[in-house]
DNA sequence: CCGTGCCGTGACAGTCTCGTGAAGACTTGG
DNA sequence: CCAAGTCTTCACGAGACTGTCACGGCACGG
């Protein structure tokens, strides 16, 4: 399997406002009429499009790490329907994602964000609301994939998330996907005590429930591979009571 | 209860999976009736809510640091209006701001969001809609890594409440998980004065009944990390015969 | 000046958290 | 289908943290 797509999707110190780039829609929508239209609005927005008409084709767009910064999912979609296509991707994404429907039942709305989506917008919409939504969103998230992000150095290790490499004085070691995913987490946020909840919740999917214990398992594994002395380990601390951290500088 | 989520999920008598915990939210409007209601609704929800009825109150909150995690903004506020009150509070903070009002124009939709507010909910709403979206905007504002945490700064100590760390001179220091809160809560608070009780509550949780006299203890181990001599405090004093209070600034 | 009550201090046992090893479930590739 | 690698769960023990207590000092009012 690809690498999750989060790999790339925390970029470094960002420069707000100023987007060089357009950022990346993504709009699943199986009406061809529909998508015609608010291709255009985005566009005219500013954004770059990409399309697909079905679920299935967008989570392969996933798959093949052609990685948008923002998705637009319609609900009603033959196969697998938006609130699916919304759980697949958040199991291997944090992509913003913002359900566009006919449907105005509150009851979907709710589902639709429970499912992982960050907005909800009913149909017929207008194009500047759903573009002012889509800027909040895109704001909130700062989401930048695609972008290379820069190598990551703590002490002797040296991460690069895009890469899928890490080296400690040089010499690469290998970690598997989940220890991998895990340090690059605790590495976006040097310093800073992050709780299981928020590991599991980043690392394994927002849905995920479980032993908070297995966050332990895994620190430990990672802690054999990249500590010199696992036992008392200058890298990945514990915070008793709150969580973990990578130690900053 | 009173803070981060985070603290509660350990805490407790093996609670997990349950949603855990209680976000403060700040909920600005002038209509009491409207407010309790909403109050009621968020409650029901399991947060915690403070209450202003006007833009200014909720400056002043910001200004003495009593952080919400998620801020309601009501467009129609006597004095400054929702939109100035949404703007001065992204001047100061970034965290999370659904503008719920009875006005539906898209154009008022649009300058809400380009305010800086992360959502725009019209009235009447339904309560589980509103949780749900209040729900989907923590998640996303958890979980964006590398943003800059909130700080709070009282002499030369320095605490970022969600980064769980605390400095003093520059220097980190390592504080158990009841001594942090206990700090948090004084630090939300400068100048004034805590009760025992309200302590109690507010760290240990409103369930809590036992000896007043813990606090005292906690109150001396923090002081042997966080005074430079702490025969003589300088920051956490004592009021006798009411609480203890940190020293402003 | 003294007594009362409040607060600081040190110590201690119970509780809870975390590290550890191991075993079973699951996934992947051949 | 098997085999290797990986993920998840479980139980146990050491150690850290918490809550309680008793004692003594100090401020305040009489």
């Amino acid at each position: 399997m690809t690498l999750d797509a989060r790999w790339g999707a925390d970029g470094g110190p960002q420069s707000d406002k100023t987007e060089t780039v357009a950022s990346r829609i993504l709009v699943v929508e199986d009406d061809e009429r529909v998508r015609a239209s608010v291709r255009l609005a985005l566009e005219d927005e500013g954004y770059e499009v990409i399309e697909t008409a079905t679920a299935e084709e967008a989570l392969a767009a996933f798959e093949r790490r052609a990685l948008p910064h923002l998705v637009l999912i319609d609900l009603m979609l033959p196969g697998m329907d938006g609130f699916e296509c919304c759980r697949a991707i958040r199991r291997v994404s944090t992509v913003p994602i913002i359900i566009v429907t006919a449907r105005t039942d509150t009851h979907d709305v709710v589902a639709g964000l429970e499912a992982g989506a960050d907005d909800y917008v009913t149909k017929p919409f207008v194009a500047k609301e759903l573009g002012a939504r889509i800027r909040a969103l895109l704001r909130r998230a700062r989401a930048v994939p695609g972008q290379p992000t820069q190598a990551i150095n703590v002490g002797d290790l040296e991460l690069e998330p895009e890469a899928g490499v890490v080296r400690r004085g040089g010499q690469e070691i290998h970690l598997t996907r989940t220890e991998f995913l895990l340090l690059c987490e605790l590495a976006s946020n040097p310093g800073r005590v992050l709780s299981r909840e928020q590991l599991l919740e980043r690392v394994w999917g927002y849905d995920y429930f479980g032993d908070n214990r297995l966050v332990d398992v895994h620190i430990r594994r990672l802690r054999t591979k990249v500590e010199p002395d696992p036992t008392n380990p200058n890298h990945v601390l514990t915070v008793r009571g709150l969580g973990y951290k990578l130690q900053a500088g």
